[in-house]
Parts: structure tokens; C-alpha cells; sequence
RNA sequence: GGGGGCGUGGCGGAAUGGUAGACGCUGCGGAUUUAAAAUCCGUUGAUUGUAAAAAUCGUGAGGGUUCAAGUCCCUCCGCCCCCA
């Protein structure tokens, strides 16, 4: 019998379902082993992509394990739904969103059974069905009873022509819409926040509390957070008092201007008439910049003098006050002290525009003049033109040039220490139709109302018409928006934003611990017992959004006493990316490889240039992406999983080769000749499952070869997957434990029905249809129908691991020289004496004065000799 | 500029301070076959050497610690990521 994966895979998708082998126990009971294996969920685009495989094949591999190894295993799929990519669709397609979302999302369901992955399919949640979102919406209300969520005006990007809100990733580098090809406003509208910076601290303490999280990820989580010590020093001037912030308060005395933001709600009373128009040109240019244009280091600094000037409050001088776009007015308080000397961004705008340049920290052994300096100086040295500071040495710290400053300022009331975020409040509200809507009704008379529990859902409407131009927003639904207000009756208006759909994603892990709970978000005692996640997988592109709201979504319903746990997930594993090869040419134009007519010396088919050829992210443009389902159809599931977890460590960037993919189908060829050749034979049906009989001193030189091969598997594999998720390596030791198998002769033996069984049993989580398939030929004999996922994981046996003789290495100087057999049982001394007498040590040392030995048992003798 | 990561055969990648290159891919040679596919066996870091025995070199470069360094320490080079 051949394998042929098209046939058992199916077969075995359909047992699994019937059977419900992947169901999770609806209810924990007290004391049983737990595990929550997650990934994270798809946006439903209607294609499984590689990426996707890979993510899901890993999290399936740890959920398999857990299983065999008697743990109740959580692990389930969902659909991250909402989004603008649908309503991209529904313009380009004339269909309503909803439509085709959910036949995507009935499309990819069938594309994941396909890969065997072990969901419980019970538990799916969808983020845009109203069973989903009217949660989301709950939570929303639970933020706003906390005084979390609120209103004021933002900037948003809008497009005249449209008439509509753009995300930041639809206006293109040079501030054009993408699809009206008109020039994006900045225009203010009334948003919602969420007030995450209330939770800054703990969002940055927290990060201590994971070591399960890689080091890079909670790195970039705590630059993003960006908490920093500083002053805000308050200064005078002809339009009132003008706070600053600054990380360095000590360089004070070497501020020669000021810097405000042209968004800065001082400006229209600082600029002078004079200076007016200059100002308001000026700003008008500034808000049609986008804010990475605008910090962008590399760019030439512009900016205009708003006539006024200001007292600097340590020293009384008089200081200009000018306005420039790279002053942000949502970092810090939207102003600062500019100097030069010390700070390269201020030393450019001081140069452009012929600014004086004031040292204040003169390194030791050099000294800098503002006239001549070539860049700024922004490191250690000690204060000098500084008053009271003359002398301190530069740097944080109490003791040093930045303490004594906050002190000085505290003392002279001038200004304080402050501790300053880089977070800024979340932006959560969106100007478009598919997203939740956010559960809240305007009223002339009572204000802002939210509403109330038992309306939920608030249901998107469902007559969409689509105009060709765009998706209506919900306020062109007229019939939706008018409603009477829920406290006092009158004619009010709808909230017509919906959520970001960072919000849908921020809390469905928890839906998933009780995914039909009809009557409430999610029962406490279920969230209580599945919570924290043991293992998150997914990409790195979410290490900071999606991550850190789903933390914070965790505090604050905590603190709402909705859950009793700090953080969501306790190990996170990041996946790299999947790549394939590209042939692209000097001038960085992909080609299509079915046009290139040698692929093992790569010409540009139009000029015979020789093409680069280098491995990159899979993508159309790049015509290089490998469809799942076609490698399913070739070689089924079982072969690309194998490959996958084989090819490269799990947080590495994975090479698609398909000879390496040819290389797996090989070895689940191997060991399926091996197995159902062995189940054949006459032997197995009295063999298989009688290793507990073994008499591990009794056996022959071959035998406990295999044994220990067996053995050795097992301890290898288990220790890789508890450890750090070493799939690589897993596997190769699949593949030695199968080479093993087919370098033994005696087939006929309890030790061969051993390694057989392991094998199967090893291989089940990876490549679970082969093994099922192969479990069900070994044990139809012994009446049993259980499935192999069925089966406890294998348990490493340690005296089979003793070998009775090791490898010696003999080592002259610590260069290795050779090998000797010896036994095992050999002591410190006698592995001295086996060194001695060999032949090797006697060729080198002859001569020579041995003046010390080295000896580690079991491994090697190194002489030291002269 | 600051922070983090990485650098090992033709390729992907293995190596608790203890035989560098496990496992696989590719290439090469062979068996089987009418032929091919599939399968199986051998071989595959470099240099020297008679294809033997063997020796020398070899984990980005240079130094150091150690009986012993891919692994630890210092300096430098290159690449990637995040933040500015």
C-alpha cells in the first residue's frame, strides 16, 4: 500500500470531527492540568497564505503535545473581521461587506480543516457578527463608566473630493488620496480616546513580570511607551506663560531661543502683525505634513520667527520665540527650549537661521566654541556658563548636572521634575461603516448617553448602498441615526463612528474561554480558569499594537473586577516570515520566474542582464508566493507541516525551497514503508505493546543500539518542545530515530515494536494524519480504536539511555588527536590509564613530559605535555 | 545617535566551555531498471598528500582568558530590526 496523503488526510479530518477529539471540556475541574495554545487570528482576505501555515502549524504542534501529554487543551480559531479591506472589496465588487466577509470566512475555515490543524470549532468567534461585537460594545461602555473613554478634537486625514475620513496607510507619500488622487486635509474632528496613558506605568512595569515574552518585543513595547524623567520650566512672555518640557533642564543656561509647535494654542497671541502672515502660511504648510515627514531627522529644517520673545527664567535673558513643525504639539507640552549647542536638531534650525550657539557642557580636554562647532554635543563633560551649575559634572542622576538643575528650578520655583510618556491616549474612533459602532447616543439635552445594556446590540444597518465611490459612513443613514434618547426621550442622534478594529482584537482570547456565553461577555470563573494564555503565537509585526492594547485591555477589566489575572499571555513566541526566492533586476524590477529561461543562471529575458536573485517576503508584486493549497493538493498536509517546523527555528525568517519540501514527502515515505511493513509481518500483532516486558539487561548489543535510539528521541523531542519550541530539531530527530529503524535487521523483536510505536507516537503532533493512519494498521489486531492522539505521550526510560561503552576523546595540548572505545563504567582513573596506553597518546607524547592531565568522565583525557 | 539581534560548508541549519558542521537539501559516484521515475548504497569544508596513511587550516577580522573557545571578555567590520 502506498502512502497517499489525499486520501488518509481527509479520512482522518472527518474521524477527528466525528469523534470530537479536539473538543476543549466546556468546564475545568478544580486541579485539572490546563493549556491554552493560541494564535492569532486571520483577517478573512478568503486566501490562506503561507504565513498563516506557519503560525498555526506551530501552535497546533504545542496543542497536539499537550493533549498526548493529559493536558485539558484550549485551542481555538476566530476572525478578526471588521476592517477596511472589506469595504475596499464591497466598492470594487458591489457587494456589502458583510457578504463578503462571511464567504471568505467560510472559504479559509475549509482552507484550515485542510491543514489538520486541532481547533475546537465550538468556540469561533467573529468579530463582526452582532453575538461578537455586541460585547465590543459592552467594553466600550465599561471604559466610558471608568472615565477611560472620552471625546476631543484630532486631526484626521480628509479628503475633500470624497468627503470622507482616510486612514494614515491610504494617503500616499506625497499626501494624495489614494483613490480620489485628491490633497489630503488635516482637518479637526471631534474622536474618542481611550485613556491608555493612565496606564503607563504598569504597562511599562508589567513588562517584567513576562520572561516567557522574547527581549526584543517587550524592548520595543517600553520605546513605545517612551517614559522619560525630565522638567517642565516655565517661561514669560507677551502672551502669558509658556511651559516647556525638557530631558535636559541642566542646559538651560545655553537656550538661545524657543520653539513652538504651529499648532500650539499660544501661537495666534505670540505672533506678532508684523510676522502674521509669514505665521499662518507657515502653519497652514505644517498641517499638511504628515507627522514621519515631520520628525524626520534627514529632512532641512524650516521654521518662522513669530516676533515675540521670551525670559529665560534662570538667567532673565531675552530669547526669540520661533515656530517649527518639529515641535510636536502631542509630545511633551508642544514646546520647547532650544539649544544648540546641545542638541543636534536645535544646532541645524540654529545654523539655518543664524541663531546664536551657547555651550554649556564642555567636555574635558576640549573646548567648544557655538561660532565654530561643526555638530552638537550632547554628551557627558561638565557645566560650565551655567550659574549655580558651574562646575557639576553633565549627566542624570541626582548628583550630577540634571538633578541639580530640577532642584535648583523646585527651589527657585521655576519650573519641576517631571516624568513624561511618549504614549499617546488611543485614537478609537472611526469615520467609516465596517466596525462595531460605538454604543452611544448624542442628546441635546442630556449631552453624551450611553446606551443602555439591555439595547445592545447597537446593529450596523444592513441596507448599504453602495455608490461606486465609496462605502457610506454611518451618518448618511438617516433612519439609524435619529433616535429618541434613552434617559429623557427627546429627538437625539446616534454616535455614526465605529471602533477601530484594534478594539475587536483586544479582548477575544477571552471570549474564546466561553465563546456562547449568551448572557454576558464571558463568565468570570471560565476566563479565571483558561487565562492566563500559556503560549501566544503570531507574528512580529503585532509586537506593539495589538500586543500592548490587549494588555491593556487586561488591566482595565481587571480593574473592573471582570477578571482576577495581570497579564494575557504568558509565553509569546513571534514567528518569522515565510520567503521565496526573486529574481529582480539592477534597477529593482521583479520578474516573473516562468519567464526566465535558466533558473540556475538567472538572465533578464529582455537584456540578457544577469538578474539578483535573493530570498524575500512571499507577495504577489514579487511573484513569488506559493499557494498552501496547492502544496496541500501535491503533497498534503502532513508533508507541509513537516517541512515547515523543519526548514528553520520557529523565529526565523523560513526559505521556501521546494526541494526540501521534496525532502520531507521522502521521509514520511520512509516511515510509512517502515511501519506498515512491520505492521504486515507476521511478528506485530504479539509485539506491539509490549515494551513494559523488556528487560533492558537482557538484551542484545543491536537491540539496546535501538533502544537508546528510542529513548534518546524521546528525551530530545520533549525537551525541545518544553523548552524553546526547537521544531527543527524535533524533527531531525524524528529522522534520526527512522534511520535508526531502517538500519536495524532483527525486525522480529519487542525493542523494534518499541521504536516503531514511539516513532508514530513522536510524529503525531507534526504530521498527525501519517500517524494516525499508521497507529490504526499497528493496533488493528489488538481490537483497539482509539486514535494515536489518544495515546499518552511517550515517557523517556533512563537506564535505556546508558550505553555501555562511550566515545573517549584523546586531546594532546587541547588539539584532539582521536578516539577510543571504552567502557562506560570506567572511573577518573581508569580513563587516565585507557588514555595513556593508547596508540595515539603514545605516537604524541613519546618524547615529552606529560605535566598535567585533564579528565571529564564520559567525555575525554587531554594531556599537557612538553 | 541610542537600544536589541545576527554573522558557522555550495544551501537551510546543529553544537550544557570538551571530536565543529547533527539532521536535511544540493552536487558527485554506484546499484536496481529495456529505459526512466521511485527506491537503495557510498561520498560531499578547504589545502597538502599517490584516490592510502596522515598533516595543516577552518565558525566575519584582530587580540585576550582557559588544559580546552563557534560558545566567555575586549576592539573592529558587515547585515537586520526597533526607537530617535
Amino acid at each position: 500500500m502506498r502512502y497517499s496523503p489525499a486520501e488518509i488526510e481527509a479520512k482522518w479530518q472527518q474521524y477527528w470531527a466525528n469523534n470530537n477529539l479536539n473538543k476543549t471540556p466546556e468546564d475545568l475541574s478544580p486541579g485539572a492540568k490546563k493549556f491554552y495554545a493560541l494564535s492569532m487570528f486571520p483577517y478573512p482576505s478568503g486566501d490562506l497564505h503561507m504565513g498563516h501555515v506557519r503560525n498555526y502549524t506551530i501552535t497546533d504542534v504545542i496543542a497536539r503535545i499537550r493533549r498526548m501529554q493529559g493536558y485539558n487543551v484550549l485551542h481555538p480559531m476566530g476572525w478578526d473581521a471588521f476592517g477596511l479591506p472589506a469595504e475596499n472589496a464591497a466598492i470594487k465588487r458591489g457587494v456589502p461587506p458583510a457578504d463578503w466577509t462571511l464567504k471568505n470566512i467560510a472559504q479559509m475555515r475549509d482552507q484550515l480543516k485542510a491543514l489538520g490543524l486541532s481547533y475546537d470549532w465550538n468556540r469561533e468567534v467573529t468579530t463582526c457578527l452582532p453575538n461578537y461585537y455586541r460585547w465590543t460594545q459592552w467594553i466600550f461602555l465599561q471604559f466610558f463608566e471608568a472615565g477611560l473613554a472620552y471625546q476631543k478634537e484630532a486631526a484626521v486625514n480628509w479628503d475633500p473630493i470624497d468627503q470622507t475620513v482616510l486612514a494614515n496607510e491610504q494617503v500616499d507619500s506625497e499626501g494624495r488620496s489614494w483613490r480620489s488622487g485628491a490633497k489630503v486635509e488635516r482637518k479637526l474632528l471631534k474622536q474618542w480616546f481611550f485613556k491608555i496613558t493612565d496606564y503607563a506605568d504598569q504597562l511599562l512595569n508589567d513588562l517584567d513580570k513576562l520572561p516567557g515574552w522574547p527581549e526584543r518585543v517587550k524592548t520595543m513595547q517600553a520605546n513605545w511607551i517612551g517614559k522619560s524623567k525630565g522638567a517642565q520650566v516655565t517661561f514669560q512672555t507677551s502672551a502669558g506663560e509658556l511651559e516647556i518640557y525638557t530631558t535636559r533642564p541642566d542646559t538651560l543656561w545655553g537656550a538661545t531661543f524657543m520653539v513652538v509647535s504651529p499648532e500650539h494654542p499660544l501661537m495666534e497671541k505670540l505672533t506678532t502683525p508684523k510676522q502674521a502672515e509669514a505665521v499662518q502660511a507657515y502653519q497652514a504648510a505644517a498641517a499638511a505634513l504628515s507627522t514621519i515627514d515631520r520628525t524626520d531627522e534627514g529632512r532641512e529644517k524650516t521654521g518662522v520667527w513669530t516676533g515675540s520673545t521670551a525670559t529665560n527664567p534662570v538667567n532673565s535673558e531675552e530669547i526669540p520665540i520661533w515656530t517649527a513643525d518639529y515641535v510636536m504639539m502631542d509630545y511633551g507640552t508642544g514646546a520647547i527650549m532650544a539649544v544648540p549647542a546641545h542638541d543636534q536638531r536645535d544646532f541645524e534650525f540654529a545654523r539655518k537661521f543664524d541663531l546664536p550657539i551657547k555651550v554649556v557642557v564642555q567636555p574635558e580636554g576640549e573646548t567648544f566654541d557655538g561660532a565654530t562647532m561643526s555638530e552638537a554635543y550632547p554628551h557627558d563633560g561638565v557645566m560650565v556658563n551655567s550659574g549655580p551649575l558651574d562646575g557639576v559634572p553633565a549627566g542624570k542622576g541626582k548628583k550630577k548636572s540634571v538633578g541639580v538643575a530640577i532642584a535648583h528650578l523646585q527651589k527657585e520655583s521655576l519650573g519641576k521634575g517631571t516624568t513624561n510618556y511618549r504614549l499617546r491616549d488611543w485614537l478609537v474612533s472611526r469615520q467609516r461603516y465596517w466596525g462595531a459602532p460605538i454604543p452611544v447616543i448624542h442628546c441635546p439635552a442630556c449631552g453624551t448617553v450611553p446606551v443602555p445594556e439591555s439595547d445592545l446590540p447597537v446593529k450596523l444597518p444592513e441596507n448599504v448602498e453602495l455608490t461606486g465611490q465609496s462605502v457610506p459612513s454611518l451618518a448618511k443613514f438617516d433612519d439609524w441615526v435619529n433616535v429618541a434618547c434613552p434617559s429623557c426621550g427627546t429627538d437625539a442622534k446616534r454616535e455614526t463612528d465605529t471602533m477601530d478594529t484594534f478594539l475587536d482584537s483586544s479582548w477575544y482570547f477571552l471570549r474564546y474561554a466561553d465563546a456562547n456565553n449568551k448572557a454576558a461577555v464571558f463568565s468570570k470563573d471560565r476566563v479565571n480558569k483558561w487565562l492566563p494564555v500559556d503560549q501566544y503565537v503570531g507574528g512580529i509585526e503585532h509586537a506593539i499594537l495589538h500586543l500592548l492594547y490587549s494588555r491593556f485591555f487586561t488591566k482595565v477589566l481587571r480593574d473592573r473586577g471582570l477578571l482576577n489575572f495581570d497579564e494575557p499571555f504568558q509565553r509569546l513566541l513571534t514567528q518569522g516570515m515565510v520567503q521565496a526566492i526573486t529574481y529582480k533586476t539592477s534597477d529593482g524590477q521583479f520578474i516573473v520566474p516562468e519567464n526566465i529561461a535558466d533558473l540556475n543562471n538567472p538572465v533578464d529575458p529582455e537584456t540578457g542582464e544577469p538578474l539578483k536573485v535573493s530570498f524575500e517576503k512571499m507577495s504577489k508584486s514579487k511573484f513569488n508566493g506559493i499557494s498552501p493549497i496547492s502544496v496541500l493538493e501535491k503533497y498534503g498536509a502532513d508533508t507541509a507541516r513537516m517541512f515547515i517546523l523543519f526548514k528553520a527555528p520557529p523565529e526565523k525568517d523560513l526559505e521556501w525551497d521546494d526541494a526540501d519540501v521534496e525532502g520531507q514527502y521522502r521521509f514520511l515515505n520512509r516511515v510509512w514503508r517502515a511501519v506498515t511493513e512491520f505492521a504486515q509481518s507476521d511478528s506485530a500483532a504479539s509485539l506491539v505493546g509490549t515494551s513494559d516486558k523488556i528487560d533492558q539487561s537482557a538484551l542484545s548489543k543491536a537491540e539496546k543500539t535501538l533502544r537508546r535510539a528510542t529513548h534518546t528521541a524521546i528525551k530530545e523531542i520533549t525537551e525541545d518542545i518544553e523548552g524553546d519550541y526547537q521544531f527543527n530539531t524535533a524533527v531531525s530527530e524524528l529522522m534520526k530515530l527512522s534511520n535508526a529503524i531502517n538500519d536495524t535487521q532483527d525486525k522480529a523483536t519487542p525493542v523494534f515494536a518499541e521504536a516503531i510505536c514511539t516513532l508514530v507516537k513522536l510524529i503525531a503532533p507534526f504530521a498527525p494524519h501519517i500517524a494516525d493512519e499508521l497507529w490504526s494498521a499497528l493496533t488493528i489486531g489488538l481490537g483497539s480504536t482509539d486514535s494515536v492522539h489518544q495515546q499518552p505521550w511517550p515517557k523517556v526510560e533512563s537506564s535505556a539511555l546508558v550505553a555501555d561503552e562511550i566515545t573517549l576523546v584523546i586531546q594532546i595540548m587541547g588539539k584532539t588527536r582521536g578516539t577510543l572505545q571504552v567502557p562506560a563504567s570506567a572511573d577518573k582513573a581508569a580513563l587516565e590509564n585507557y588514555a595513556r596506553e593508547s596508540e595515539i597518546a603514545q605516537r604524541y607524547l613519546a618524547g615529552k613530559e606529560i605535566k598535567k592531565v585533564i579528565v571529564v568522565p564520559g567525555k575525554l583525557v587531554n594531556f599537557v605535555a612538553v
